[in-house]
DNA sequence: GCGGCGC
């Protein structure tokens, strides 16, 4: 089995040129160094899903990790945790999702702190990442933050792999075990005021049911599309899937909700600005359709 | 231009 680590088998690739398993995709190559070491970010799909490889490579040694795509917020927020956190209230985490733990555990010594991070899975070797704090204040660790930030905002952009994603985008995670108390996941959610959201004729409010539902509230037709409004929710939070529907394919973003107004805001900008091309259009070719209410 | 990781 290749388990979740997809093609090539973790660690077949040195020294080859070649992808072994040919099917995984690319989304996004970054790297970071931190002092001497060297830390590859590799966002790749394959048709099993979606992962996140970090490989650690100093001079003489490369190891890596696999995230799943549902452990990337995760990581964020344990790299959060431990960016945020006065020195001395840092605890080890661990953080179960689908057949693996990974284990972040602060160290330190002569050289400096640092937060050891370990993947352990059921048939393979635990595997170790290591991150230096940094000289100055957490830069190595922050810096790491700041890519797994990029990283998981540009994995919601990407559109989802063809599998059936019914109501949920890709996350079923077991939990996050250990002390990882309040203030921990909360974070940074504003509470959306509706006030301004000025859009008329084509939302309103979903009731309850349709929010449980997951319920679809809106599609409308352009030419042969139709572009569909789902409201979803999932242990991230709520968001809003925009589907465009053509012929059999169909391709979604995931746009969470705390991103909504700047959303509408963008979509305001440009109405604005191609308003005389526009103006002829409205209503010839675009129409709303509301579900059947009730 | 390090050094932690593993047993």
């Amino acid at each position: 089995m290749e388990g979740n680590s997809g093609g090539g088998g973790g660690g077949a690739d040195k020294g080859g040129g070649g992808e072994r398993g040919g099917n995984d995709v690319e989304l996004l190559c970054k790297t970071l160094q931190v002092e001497h070491k060297l830390f590859y970010f590799d966002l790749k799909e394959n048709p099993r899903g979606r992962y996140l490889k970090i490989s650690e490579k100093t001079s003489a040694t490369r190891s890596t990790i696999i995230v799943p795509s549902s452990g990337i917020s995760w990581f964020l927020d344990l790299f959060n945790y431990y960016v945020n956190s006065d020195e001395h209230d840092l605890f080890s985490k661990e953080l179960q999702l689908d057949n693996k733990v990974f284990y972040f555990d602060i160290g330190e010594n002569r050289r400096g702190r640092f937060l050891k991070v370990s993947e352990a899975s059921v048939s393979r070797n635990r595997s170790t990442i290591i991150v230096p704090a940094g000289s100055t204040r957490d830069e190595g660790w922050e810096a790491f933050r700041n890519i797994l930030a990029d990283i998981n905002e540009a994995s919601r952009l990407f559109i989802m792999p063809n599998q059936q994603q019914s109501s949920e985008p890709s996350e079923h995670l077991v939990g996050l075990s250990d002390d990882v108390g309040a203030g921990f996941i909360s974070g940074h959610k504003q509470p959306t005021s509706n006030s301004d959201l000025n859009v008329d004729r084509s939302v309103e409010l979903p009731t309850q049911d349709e929010i449980g539902n997951m319920g679809v509230s809106k599609v409308i037709r352009v030419d042969q599309k139709r572009f569909f409004f789902d409201l979803g929710n999932n242990n991230r939070g709520h968001f809003l899937r925009i589907s465009e529907v053509a012929g059999s394919d169909r391709s979604s973003i995931i746009l969470p909700l705390s991103g909504l107004k700047q959303f509408h805001e963008i979509v305001g900008h440009f109405v604005e600005i191609t308003k005389d091309l526009i103006e002829g259009m409205i209503g010839a070719n675009v129409r709303t359709v509301d579900p059947p209410q009730r």
